[in-house]
DNA sequence: AACGGTAAGTGTTTTTTTAACACTTTACGT
DNA sequence: ACGTAAAGTGTTAAAAAAACACTTACCGTT
């Protein structure tokens, strides 16, 4: 038993690694027509010449502090981003770069942070979700944007592959869980939640089977209000009510098997 | 633009740490009756006297080595203990420990196989599904055992937590993916599958609704096959297709919304 | 004041899915 | 041949999903 526990134990301590952990956030906004991502713009500089070298995108992310939890990591990410606490983080998974993965521009930017290309990175990522008419960036002018998800078509290191996770996770939650509200300002009309689920889901929907179906959804309060200044029929505005829907949450194995 | 950068890169050098990444695996097992996982029984024996400080149980895990991917540490930890590969892994979060978690017997353990217990344990989780009768264990008698999921109250570090994580991801999984079928022998009945979720599950099903419900699957093929040697009528065996299953799988986003 | 444009709001029918429920069949062991 | 034990099988009612088109209310323009 003893020389049991001393294998173990051996193999665990030759095999520690000069490992990096980073939180990244996938900040995804939505605008009542598309679904944006927070993203930096990287630039490197020769420092030298003072000359551009490169200048690609990344998501928003940071290494993790001594006395903090992932979750901690990820809002305080968020917060110095945004001034915005209390928000809805959702962890959907850990990716493990190696240095095969990286590419050239990466490559240099190690580099020149003075950081070892060759040890790993351990990325966690976490998604978050707001309205961006809530928002204002904290770092105006610091390569924070907001940009459509649709026209991402390539991001550093492994950050591509990791919001297609974050699209997919918030996707499946967007089916079970309420999650959407967050993406609305606190009043909303029941044609901009159609869109939001039309936009995240990437599908059409019949609008009168979606208001039977939301309807269902005890959470979801009618306002005695109007939208006001639109050319048209004006829409009645719906908030999202948190207390009733914990109240009334079923269990979700709900099974239907 | 280039002082932006510079702030960046000068936080993210400052906070890197002593960072130790473990994966760990959820190895579950099912036996026709209930759902196993494996565990290790963690021995701390005092050097000197030779007496047994303590003994718990652990999930199974190892540090990952230098090459190798996040999953394929999974894979490699699974194959130690089984001898099994090519078996369906996946990864249902990560867990970032910190000193403030660690239970006596948790610091005691770290110290004694040379650890600094204030360094961060990340623990990337994935879970294996087994028929248990597939399985021989390679680690015998070195405390590598099944323990039915049902019993399990504690854990050594956070493990409990993870096995807890692991089987929500596990039933979520189950509801809407063939899975289960990695559970079971190449050959089995109805009422072993229906077992299966009903286990999983941890609900009772309807015997003739389930079968509709399951008829539908075309990746599900009825052999010309019996159970042998039963005292009641033999019950058709049947095979998981996964030729079938991915010809015929729908997206996901089969949206009910 | 009338009119055009625009999005909001509203019901019915058909089809599919779920849920509830009990008896007959087939093999083995005695 | 008889008892035991699990396999296998169908109907009905209720709920949910899917398909589909017209009227209403407000704004801006003429």
């Amino acid at each position: 038993m003893s020389a049991n526990v001393a294998i173990i134990q051996e193999s665990m301590v030759k095999k520690r690694l000069n490992n990096t952990i980073s939180v990244d956030c996938v900040i995804f906004g939505f605008d009542f027509e598309k679904l944006n991502v927070l993203l930096v713009d990287r630039v490197l500089v020769d420092e030298k010449s003072g000359k551009e070298l490169f200048s690609d995108l990344t998501l928003t992310g940071n290494h993790i502090f001594e006395d903090e939890s992932l979750e901690d990591a990820a809002a305080r990410i968020l917060y110095d981003l945004t001034g915005l606490e209390n928000i809805y983080l959702k962890q959907f998974g850990a990716f493990g770069d190696t240095e095969r993965l990286l590419k050239p521009n990466d490559q240099a930017w190690l580099k020149a942070s003075g950081r070892d290309p060759h040890s790993r990175i351990l990325s966690v990522g976490y998604y978050s979700l707001l309205a961006t008419e809530k928002v204002t960036l904290k770092w105006k002018g610091r390569n924070v944007k907001w940009y459509p998800v649709a026209d991402v078509t390539d991001l550093a290191f492994d950050h591509y592959t990791i919001l297609q996770y974050a699209l997919q996770s918030l996707r499946r939650e967007l089916l079970y869980e309420p999650i959407g509200f967050e993406l609305l300002p606190e009043k909303f009309t029941l044609s901009q939640l159609q869109k939001l689920y039309e936009v995240v889901l990437g599908v059409e929907l019949d609008k009168r089977n979606f208001r039977k179906k939301i309807a269902r959804m005890k959470y979801l309060i009618p306002l005695d209000e109007k939208q006001k200044g639109v050319a048209h029929k004006p829409a009645r505005l719906y908030m999202f009510s948190r207390e009733v829907y914990e109240k009334t949450r079923k269990e979700v194995f709900d099974f239907n098997i």
